[in-house]
DNA sequence: CACAGTCATTGACTTCAGTCAATTAAATCA
DNA sequence: TGATTTAATTGACTGAAGTCAATGACTGTG
């Protein structure tokens, strides 16, 4: 059943054009060197379509880091449900950032933890949205190790689950401000091992 | 001894009034909301002026921030230097988040956070430069800390410097991108606790 | 003092993001 | 079917960042 209009067929079909066209662009020539306009001449339409289709060229990207999310769950299946937490943890994120270093790359993720601080409209930003499916993960194996006494019961299941969030944002940040020289895996894993070491139950 | 000639003072003096009127409309109207031809009209001066003694509007805020490293000269001569090392990068990180967000503000962090992913000219940003006050001092605290055995012996000095470092800015950027309700002080203070017990020697 | 060279200053110009009133064509209604 | 409403599309326009060739005031030299 296809409840579309002939008319919200060909828009979205615009829609798709654009953000192809988009994608392309950044890719070949970096995301600060394409211009709306580019965007639409490649697309044979006019400059004000862009504008109807996405609030800003922020926006296309954003919308690619969502489709990330599908990602996660396919790695998820594919970790052994017996392991402790941590370990679960470390290798969600091990194979999360083998994937924005090789996928992804540099200048998407820049873009997007550019608008998180600077896009600030009343609410908070997609990037630390709870309902993102990697934090979904992540909450459940965080409520499980600290359930089973893996980590200290002294702080809120909530505070664990932000600061195991915090050392995500950490580690990419940190790669974004670097010039090459950085490992993201293996910062990540190294810096999250500690994290994680510091909230197991034997500290506290 | 005052080696300037009479025209290099002027373009001193232009160079100050530009300064303090860029941080002055900041400060009123945020940074994103100020135009260079409201600063220049502010200063009788035109619009090319401004670019011969800055390379944009980023780097005003930058030249501030650099300012901010001679308070942390100041903190550190009153701290006991008999405490143990983690203890003192406590102490100091709390003064910092204090200052950061009592005087400092977030809209001129949020500046500096963006350009230094952004404005990657070869070289690293200031923000992570080696020579800053800052690191100075916790790169000399860690030394001891290693040294004298309170932290693990299997890391490199400088790593263990860059993950105490990372701590920091990993703070700072989740306070940009959350809307209010976020303490900075006592969210630095939280995780670094634990990235710090983390780091124990008796962990290893 | 006169002259050449330096360099701060100027403002018109280019480029680009984002807006919006007008246009056009499809959808819905009577 | 014809009339009316709704929505996608257009491109000229605004506003702001950053550029640069031209200007002329100052400096230092012979």
């Amino acid at each position: 059943m296809n409840s579309l209009t002939s008319r919200q067929k060909k828009a979205l079909e615009t829609r798709e054009k654009l953000l192809k066209a988009s994608l392309d662009l950044f890719y070949k020539h970096g995301f600060e060197h394409v211009s709306i306009e580019q965007i639409t001449k490649a697309c044979n339409v006019s400059k004000g379509t862009f504008y109807t289709h996405f609030p800003s060229k922020y926006d296309v990207i954003l919308e690619k880091f969502k489709e990330l999310d599908s990602f996660y769950s396919t790695v998820e299946k594919n970790i052994d449900s017996t392991l402790p937490a941590s370990e679960k943890i470390l290798t969600l994120y091990k194979e999360q950032m083998m994937y924005l270093t090789n996928v992804v790359g540099k200048d998407l993720m820049r873009t997007v933890y550019t608008a998180a601080m600077t896009n600030q409209v009343e609410q908070d930003h997609y990037l630390i949205n709870p309902q993102r499916t990697i934090f979904q993960i992540i909450n459940a194996y965080i409520e499980d190790g600290v359930r089973l006494g893996e980590f200290r019961q002294d702080l809120q299941v909530t505070q664990v689950q932000a600061i195991i969030q915090r050392c995500m944002r950490a580690n990419v940040y940190d790669w974004l401000i670097h010039n090459e020289d950085f490992n993201l895996s293996v910062e990540m894993a190294q810096f999250t091992a500690i994290v994680l070491d510091g909230l197991k139950a034997e500290n506290k």
